[in-house]
DNA sequence: GGTATAGCAGAAAGCGCTTTCTGATCCGGG
DNA sequence: CCCGGATCAGAAAGCGCTTTCTGCTATACC
């Protein structure tokens, strides 16, 4: 049906070797050749077929993206950053939604393995399933070792049974933990004592190391840990409302809630203030990832940002090739905190009337 | 380096041809005979090379999706229904971000065919551009002369220079005018009549078809369009909060304000809200889409519920050719408008309590 | 003027698979 | 007992490209 090289080559009357050689301009081809072959080209809108040349060349101009839920910005944010430093090289980005389920992850692998993907980026946290582990590290062993890089986007590397580093992997690191510390430091500097905390999903790295800092900062400053109670979520709206609600019956002095992240923090928020708890003045609430409509919510959601774009972008370059890997492949990423109207000192007795809050000035990108 | 149907054949004592029928059942193989392949291939890790397979079948496992912005969680939304539909049928999705730009369309969709994508889904809006519609309809052509699918969802029909339809297309057409029209007759039949719109970016369909809309109600109800001003936005949080200030310079006595999507409600929203206008009691406000955090907003958004993620999947049912076509190739989808708190009555007389404009220094993104 | 050397272009092999065509085996029926 | 038709398996061609190897024509140099 549509044209080939064999067509371009006939109809510039050279051979087929040569078209292709002034397609990919690697072998030098007199100048007025090349202008024959360029206008038959043109003529015949060729275009070269993908899979043929992927077939002898033994590899694709194919990433893989593994996302938890494309739907979700966290991951949009990311795959618009990898996506933007892969089409510089033509390359195509394969977004694959796992529904953060690990059989998931591992069908899309082989999915991608089979379509000699150059490379696969697997963003956001782990999901733990130990029965599928082994495949999991073999999957990525059998990736690496046909040529492919792999790219782990905000996750820990990856260990073996054994618990050795899988080889060849590259991390991009978000600070997660301190990230987390300095958040629940920003509070209890603030002179909060009470905070609860609602988690991501269990068994999700990104989850617990959010956590381990917060405790961290809970511990160094010294509080009661039973005045500061954990309750867990599921990194989405839904979760932080109903976290919410817990946290408060689980301590109803509670003078801040932080959230695992910005999507539950907005969920605090909102269960806060259908039950006329007035934020921050009664309560501070924080989250994390500073997403772009973090700065929308009322009050503007202090939080810890993560330049998410950015670590897209270095992810894509690294999945090409075109960044040497970061020594001991671990490349992390700063994370900063944004304190914006969410958090405040707390209220003397939760039913003062402290001081009213100026009206938001946002952070610029 | 990776084992190949060879190396499969060999290990199991059969033919190449043989491994390839068990693979792909659709020959009769002596049940014996295909018990020995499975094992070879498990023992192999074999995995086939889709691109030798997508060479003989002069077709691939890949379909493509344009999408504007992917971190716009509208086309995330969509995106994760087409993904969701076609992993099914373990066809990858490869997304692609367009960034409004009609020349990266173009050369995606260049990619996409050299590839040789079995489909491709267009999502959003068109964008407008003279010089470049020709090659447009061409590529698109080219396409499904190759046999490719072409749907095009949330966009209207593509007609070529001489406005005739380019044959084969399948469109998936959101309802955006009319659920302007009920969305802007919602607030007429509350008693405004000096209504604002923010528009979307200019040249994109969506925004025009949203914008009569728009008109039609005004012009139905019989109000004074002069008291009515339209601004033009873009889609985002920051052109709603320009929107909004330039609207009520044009008009300080406006008592509603509808914005071209959600994202720039919320941006609508922020800004009365820094000015010290309540919403809904003062003024109302409206978007248009529905997104997840379209009800978490203060006050929740009153919007046009367009079913993205059903619209998603059965684009991507219609790419795969799953579904047959609709007859006349156009599959409406029907909007649905949700009446939340951010619309009310308009109150006599507004100035009781303008309050006093803070600074606010946005970031446009 | 003859040979060495660029500088280009073509022939052909082969990437890993699918599929048609051909062939071998086995069964039942005449 | 032999033949025809199932039933299954192999041989081989070829999908559209890249790339090595080979070869040809100029040019350069002695």
């Amino acid at each position: 049906m549509a044209a080939k090289l064999a067509d371009v080559a006939a109809r510039a009357g050279v051979s087929p070797a040569t078209v292709s050689r002034v397609l990919n301009g690697n072998y030098p081809v007199a100048h007025a050749t090349a202008e024959k072959v360029h206008r038959a080209v043109a003529e015949l809108h060729y275009v070269v077929n993908g899979n043929a040349r992927a077939l002898v060349s033994a590899r694709s101009d194919l990433v893989g993206v593994l996302v938890h839920d494309i739907a979700d910005p966290f991951f949009g944010v990311i795959a618009s950053g990898i996506q933007d430093s892969v089409a510089e090289a033509d390359v195509l980005a394969v977004v694959c939604n796992t529904g953060s389920s690990a059989a998931r992850e591992l069908s899309y692998l082989k999915l991608l393995r089979k379509q000699r993907a150059r490379a696969v980026v697997l963003t956001g946290g782990s999901v733990d399933d130990p029965d599928l582990h082994g495949a999991f590290v073999e999957q990525l062993t059998e990736l690496t070792a046909s040529g492919a890089h792999v790219v782990l986007c905000g996750r820990p590397p990856v260990t073996d049974a054994e618990g050795r580093d899988v080889p060849g992997l590259v991390t991009v690191d978000f600070d997660n933990r301190d990230g987390a510390r300095r958040l629940t430091a920003h509070l209890t500097s603030l002179g909060h004592r009470e905070i609860g905390y609602v988690t991501g999903p269990e068994g999700r790295t990104t989850s617990q190391l959010r956590l381990e800092g917060h405790l961290m900062a809970i511990r160094d400053a010294g509080l009661d840990e039973a005045r500061c109670p954990v309750v867990s979520g599921r990194f989405d709206r839904a979760s932080g409302s109903t976290g919410a609600t817990e946290l408060l019956r689980r301590n109803p002095d509670l003078t801040a809630v932080v959230a695992g992240n910005d999507m539950a923090g907005v969920g605090v928020l909102t269960e806060l203030r259908s039950r006329g708890i007035e934020v921050p003045r009664d309560i501070s609430v924080a989250g994390f990832d500073d997403l772009p409509f973090s700065s929308d919510t009322v009050p503007a959601l202090t939080t810890v940002r993560i330049p998410l774009t950015e670590a897209g972008r270095t992810s894509g370059r690294l999945a090409l090739g075109n960044e040497s890997p970061p020594p001991g492949g671990l490349l992390p990423v700063r994370t900063e905190l944004l304190v914006r109207d969410s958090t405040a000192p707390p209220s003397r007795g939760r039913n003062s009337t402290s001081g009213e809050r100026a009206p938001s000035a946002k952070a610029a990108e």
